[in-house]
DNA sequence: TGTGACAAATAAGTCTGACTTTTTGATCCA
DNA sequence: TGGATCAAAAAGTCAGACTTATTTGTCACA
């Protein structure tokens, strides 16, 4: 669904990326560029440019006589979104979830209290009607629809904040969410307190309450860290 | 200094890059990947592999029979490092240190507090010798040992914060503080306050006191804001 | 008039092979 | 020992021929 058909070089991508951000090749391991292109039965322009956008990841460094060397995680770009889905998809899922849930953390209720004071009318209608979905489905065991619902609300907050960079994190908090739903514990019928806090923030928003917005939406993010065990309960 | 000798198609990217996300090009432009080798008088496989980097980059996007389409801002990854710098060094530069500096404000006081319950010993150490250079640089206009010390308090706090996502907005913020000495309005010696701050930061954190750290750091970052007028003074 | 099939044009995608350049590391000599 | 030189290795570059997907336009047919 990620990356199909971009192409051979894509197709390279789609199981070289997993298997280095999976740590399957210690850093500093060493590849061949025409080893690679052996292996994936692709020829040596188009492994050429698989490599480039590895390296524009900082997944590797190619260098002149000794090859493509995988580089340490510390150097990897770790908010490029295809390293991200890489991650969620392998073996790191656990920490990537971590890591990113107490990106949402920090980032959240700011991005809350800046969208109070910035969303527009319509925003606002879009973050009461999510909320309302949310309730909607928070019964019953209608857990996609729910998850729907939820993946908007956090969408238009992070929108509606103004800030590019908040806005570019929709995706990345949707994949959470969605793993949180289907890979992860999630049986049981969602947290009736975390709906009602949605409904809150709403509010809050709705009525230029930045202040509110932005603790109301601290606590939802401290439930997330909590189902992590990364805060004690 | 930070894309040098990556060979030729590196070289097209320097100038390229640049022009991209300054917004030379309106979305939905068309490049034709001939016609841009023959500008930048390389062969079509150097400039395949441009391309590549940029599509990695979400700033085009290469389709068959149409040719290299420039993407809307809002899809472009712009937690990309080489993103941000190209930003940072063009007109665009206003508004990057404006979103960057307002993650700043929502990551920072998250990571100070993470800071000070995960801190090695270390770390305090280093932190405490940061906040002292940055003490014995505030007067006397040495801007840059002021700026040398300030960037390594922050880089510390961030890779004491123990999340991965984090650490890595280290050099991002490097190039916020370095870029506010060196291009903005800084010809004073820094804000008193401000320094008296970061001994407090240090202090909390050596003395595991969470709540304490992030709250002088959300006033250091709020001080930030302000001097960019997105805070009313 | 509209619609569907078919053909042509176009630009990216791919492959191959020859050649260049940089870097490493080994060898040889002082 | 140490420094210069040389050879090998692997990435880098180029040119050209070919393939494929996609769009656009045309024409016949309903």
């Amino acid at each position: 669904m990620s990356t199909m058909g971009r192409g051979l070089h894509g197709r390279v991508l789609d199981t070289l990326g997993p298997e280095i951000t999976a740590g399957e090749y210690p850093p500093g391991s060493v590849l061949r560029t025409d080893e690679l292109a052996q292996r994936f039965d692709v020829s040596r322009s188009v492994m050429r440019e698989a490599v480039r956008v590895l390296e524009s990841m900082h997944l590797v460094e190619s260098r002149r006589r000794v090859g493509v060397t995988v580089r340490a995680k510390a150097e990897w770009n770790v908010y490029d979104p295809q390293v991200i889905r890489w991650r969620l998809a392998g073996a790191d899922r656990p920490q990537q979830l971590r890591s990113l849930t107490v990106l949402r953390s920090a980032v959240e209720p700011v991005a809350a209290g800046l969208a109070a004071k910035n969303a527009t009318a319509e925003q606002c209608a879009e973050l009461t009607e999510c909320a309302l979905g949310m309730v909607a489905n928070s019964r019953g065991h209608q857990l996609e629809g729910y998850l729907f619902h939820d993946v908007a609300f956090h969408r238009v907050i992070l929108n509606a904040s103004g800030n590019e960079m908040f806005a570019r994190l929709g995706d990345v908090v949707a994949e959470v969410l969605a793993g949180r739903t289907h890979h992860d514990v999630m049986f049981e019928d969602p947290d009736p307190a975390a709906v009602t806090l949605h409904v809150q923030v709403a509010e809050a928003v709705r009525e230029r309450d930045a202040e509110r917005a932005e603790r109301l939406t601290r606590e939802i993010t401290i439930g997330a860290l909590q189902e992590l065990d990364i805060l004690a309960p």
